[in-house]
DNA sequence: CGGGTTACTGGAACATTGTTCTAGTAGTGG
DNA sequence: CCACTACTAGAACAATGTTCCAGTAACCCG
């Protein structure tokens, strides 16, 4: 068998080398494009042009490539600016918030399955916290203040998402037929909500207009504050 | 080969045949005792003392099976009694939906993944959305306050199991180094965050209290309402 | 120059998963 | 006795995350 430098194609030029960055947001065009049930180890070294057992290399289990993806998303919120004023702040940060995950609808689904600790999720919750000690919240307060806020963006990002996962129009129709069909056993459901036509946006910021304010009204009384809190 | 009767045990007395609510009924049990991701179609047999393929006579996917066990868990709501009042009623019914999402963590993991259109959890919100007519409130802003309220729970619910899901005490441990590690780039969450003891409970009802604190401000005014809703 | 250590790459294989194909059996009604 | 319905199941398939082991390129120290 002839051989030969001549016969054999040189070796291609190596990629760039292959780094953490680079599988990381190659992952994060790939859930973008197909969604997080796509998102393979062996598609994701397809896309980069290596083979699986790189990936490996540079990463432990595909869990780390998610977290990182994960983190990656709440990177896009560094980018947004402040308006001046803790309420306006406050009310920019977690619409950006809830933009940037329903942005990116495979990130809502991987919300509970770990803490958010990596740097960028870290700083988000840093700026949310920091307005709020803007505002006058201190001790307890504060950690719900916090805490709510934060909850309430993911819960709202979560149950919409659920909606996008299907046709979206298709499965409102089928909902709403469905609810219509059983309306003795949903009265009120039946008469006031309209699935066809929810408005998320606007329910989004009306809600979080509500828990501003109930936030708000204890900024005055905080002295008095504990009693107050009897909730039933 | 000899063949007899009395060779042969008899055939083992059928099983109570498989039904659909012993399947669910098994898969909330496993779901319970060994995480989501433990439940396999195989191991879901197994303990039903039958072959695999005899539950997708029964059941379409595996999503099924998940689709009826996550309602069976808000079918457990059902029972939960409701004191007079809305305000108090709403306490209790949303303290309760908490509180059965987090007896099986693995029920909040499913939140994001398909719209609630069983029929326990369309009772649930039923019962929410009768309270707040109740309250008084309609059209958007019943809306806003009905997904505010359920997307406030989901929040709760998914943001704290992302800490059960390893070893709660160590993941914290962790977190908290973690953070004073990096003290200078999170000096408000350095300062006022207490990951160690967080008072998860607490900081539910307390935000729940400040949610409808919110809502309630708005019963009054509610013909006024529109211009009041700017947020910034 | 030379040998070895380190950083990185990848093919093939493994166990496990959801699901389907095909073949059956118990009981019932005609 | 036959056919039909309700139900059961073994074996197989394709896909997945992950690991074993064998490499290769580059550099460093003598």
């Amino acid at each position: 068998m002839v051989e030969s430098v001549w016969f054999r194609a040189p070796r291609p030029a190596r990629e760039a080398p292959l780094t953490r960055a680079r599988i990381v947001s190659e992952a994060v065009a790939l859930l973008d494009a197909e969604g997080a049930e796509r998102l393979t180890m062996r598609r994701l070294a397809e896309r980069l042009g290596s083979g699986v057992t790189t990936l490996y290399w540079h990463v432990r289990t595909k869990d780390d490539v998610l977290d990182l993806a994960l983190d990656e998303v709440f990177g896009e919120l560094d980018r947004c600016p402040a308006p001046p004023g803790w309420r306006a702040g406050l009310v920019r940060l977690l619409s950006d918030w809830r933009a940037v995950l329903l942005r990116h609808p495979w990130s809502a689904l991987l919300l509970g399955r770990r803490p958010l600790l990596g740097p960028h999720a870290l700083a988000c919750t840093e700026r949310l916290q920091a307005l709020l000690v803007a505002a006058g919240l201190r001790g307890p307060e504060l950690m719900a203040s916090s805490y709510a806020l934060s909850n309430y963006v993911t819960g709202c990002v979560v149950n919409q998402v659920g909606w996008r996962t299907q046709d979206e129009p298709a499965a409102r129709r089928a909902a709403d037929e469905h609810l219509r069909a059983h309306a003795e056993h949903y009265p009120t459901l039946a008469e006031h909500l309209d699935v066809l036509d929810a408005d998320w946006d606007g329910s989004f910021a009306r809600g979080l207009g509500y828990l501003l304010d109930g936030i708000t009204a204890r900024l005055g009384s905080s002295a008095a504050g504990a009693d107050t809190l009897a909730l039933e």
